[in-house]
DNA sequence: CTGAAAGCGCTTACAG
DNA sequence: CTGAAAGCGCTTACAG
């Protein structure tokens, strides 16, 4: 590449102005057809490489979105973002992803990078502590937000998660529906919208049922497979051992189950499990698990939808929406085993 | 925000010129102290934010790495990736992420946006039937590309993956000493460097062993947790069942344990198993995960140090860099369980 | 249907 | 130590 070509080398060329060459790249029917083709030919040939830094400096779209989440290794932000990935492209957005490791100042580092790119918007799951001026920050600087998964407080951006405190009591109900009266939560805290919602929806489907609350029965903390797994000792280590575990979510569970396991307890035998988000792995895992199904991919697909409504100045989808969850009943809590033990076996032999 | 606020309103403000702010904000010496801390100070007050596409125009430094994978989902890629974002955190650049899923097309339109974006430069596990040229193309545009996990023939640019071929064949070597004669091999296919090294490992280590090969043991395309699953039943519906198992990836082992587990076979007991990658979960997995160490972490970190070497226009880290691989073995592959018995029936209790 | 000219917001020689 | 001016490569009124 001996020498970088541009619009006017390609102007040059054909004899035209820059003028028409750019409206020609762009399919404007201001431009003769054979002109036009003359254009995108000779752009072809000549290794024409559009330079979108000087397009989006001269009308400030950048065609960049933004998405920020806690950790893209997780499955549950890995399906959303795959549905806002499919939306986004169908936009002939560019998606520019990041982690933030509930550290804000990562999650800031981001943010900034957006403003100064001229990011047309932003998808983001807070991190823990993210302050409502944060997000209003982006906003008043032309950056749009929309909110998944975990919500902010007094902030009007759209928003758009799972209805947390009704799936959790799905499955504390399903559980109590099975006899169980002593029902641990594993996971989660009270910094985010997630895990406090979660707790409240534990917490009250035991009230309705009339069952005692115990402080010791909620093992805060573990979002993760390894941490669900460290969280069986503190478990097996209780005075008046649950005879059941809802966990924050699916990898919690995961974990949680390898580490019973290895202790030589059976899960959904021994001790009923329920897991979070019916991530993939959640059908063919040993036991299976019962789940939550978090509408992730509905989450990802509105989440898109909302953002590239704003950018195109409709402004009415508002608030915080709530996707419906619903509960996935499979082996891990015992329903299975108990009600069609023939079913199971033959399905051993399969 | 009322109105944008740009290098010419802080130089308006402070009477003084955009130069001398634009020099300032970088910390140019050349700027007396005083004057540069009144210039910082009005950027903040006044809500200043750094046009990077502006800079980037007149610079062609645009300060972004674009880092694309096959899918971030995958821990094994996940992991690399965390290493080259502390790499690149470190050296204040931006990293931009994509997944192509191996899909060219998704692929192509990647690293044209990336010329478009004028990126410094691009770290990239090419997806499957990346041609040359691709690689070419970018380099030509001054585009440096550094290539992960996979490589390509017939490119001159670094590229850092594990030694593949040295690593299956410790995985078979291990099975071998303990006695397995049936090997079967599940997942990856010759679309892949991985793919086809890992394969030949496999092949070579059975021959030194003096073990015949066959065909049909060799259940190749299973590249994740569900295909491995999947891959299962063809596994049953072997005419000599192979008595133990090496897959292309970890994902592809724990899918495949879960798939026997369900048939009611127990991995490590009755069908040794090995996977690839040494992810998080193989410790905790039950059974725990008989592996090979793949140095994700050093591939990445290496990787991102090359790249950055080559912005400073430092070109001696050239051509394909193997990392050592590491047997890890754990109980998957029935060890544990043959070799001390007592130990693991006293861990059952725990 | 096509062209001349201004301008997006920076940085970089160059001058003083 | 600071400023005036040019220019990065596009797009957009405006004119013809």
């Amino acid at each position: 590449m001996a020498q970088k070509v541009k619009l006017s080398t390609i102007a040059d060329a054909l004899g035209l102005s820059t003028a028409t060459v750019s409206l020609a790249l762009r399919d404007s029917p201001l431009v003769a057809e054979a002109t036009r083709e003359r254009i995108k030919e000779e752009a072809r040939t000549s290794g024409y490489i559009y330079n979108r830094r000087a397009a989006s400096l001269r009308t400030s779209k950048s065609g960049i979105v933004g998405v920020c989440v806690q950790s893209i290794m997780n499955p549950f932000f890995g399906e959303i973002l795959r549905s806002i990935e499919e939306e986004l492209d169908r936009q002939r957005h560019t998606f520019v992803l990041c982690n933030h490791h509930d550290d804000l100042a990562k999650q800031r580092a981001f943010v900034d990078t957006m403003l100064q790119l001229g990011a047309d918007g932003l998808i983001l799951s807070p991190a823990v502590g993210t302050p409502a001026a944060d997000i209003r920050l982006a906003e008043e600087n032309d950056l749009p937000v929309t909110l998944i998964a975990r919500t902010i407080e007094g902030v009007g951006v759209p928003g758009f998660r799972g209805d947390d405190r009704l799936g959790m009591s799905l499955a504390v109900d399903h559980l109590v529906s099975l006899g169980h009266q002593r029902i641990a939560m594993i996971g989660g805290d009270e910094m985010t919208s997630t895990g406090r919602d979660r707790e409240a929806g534990y917490r009250e489907a035991l009230e309705r049922a009339g069952l005692t609350w115990r402080p010791e029965w909620r093992i805060a903390g573990p979002r993760d497979r390894h941490s669900g797994f460290d969280a069986t000792l503190r478990f097996l280590d209780l005075a008046e051992r649950p005879t059941a575990v809802v966990c924050f979510s699916d990898l919690v569970a995961l974990g949680f189950m390898y580490g019973l396991s290895r202790a030589g307890l059976r899960p959904g035998i021994d001790i009923a499990v329920t897991g979070y988000d019916d991530i993939d792995e959640a059908a063919i895992s040993m036991p299976s698990l019962t789940t939550v199904a978090n509408g992730q991919s509905e989450v990802g697909r509105r989440a898109a939808d909302a953002l590239v409504a704003r950018l195109r100045g409709d402004d009415t989808v508002d608030g915080t929406h709530l996707i419906k969850p619903e509960l996935k009943i499979r082996e891990s809590s015992g329903f299975v085993w108990h009600n069609s033990r023939q079913r199971e076996q033959s399905q051993g032999l399969a």
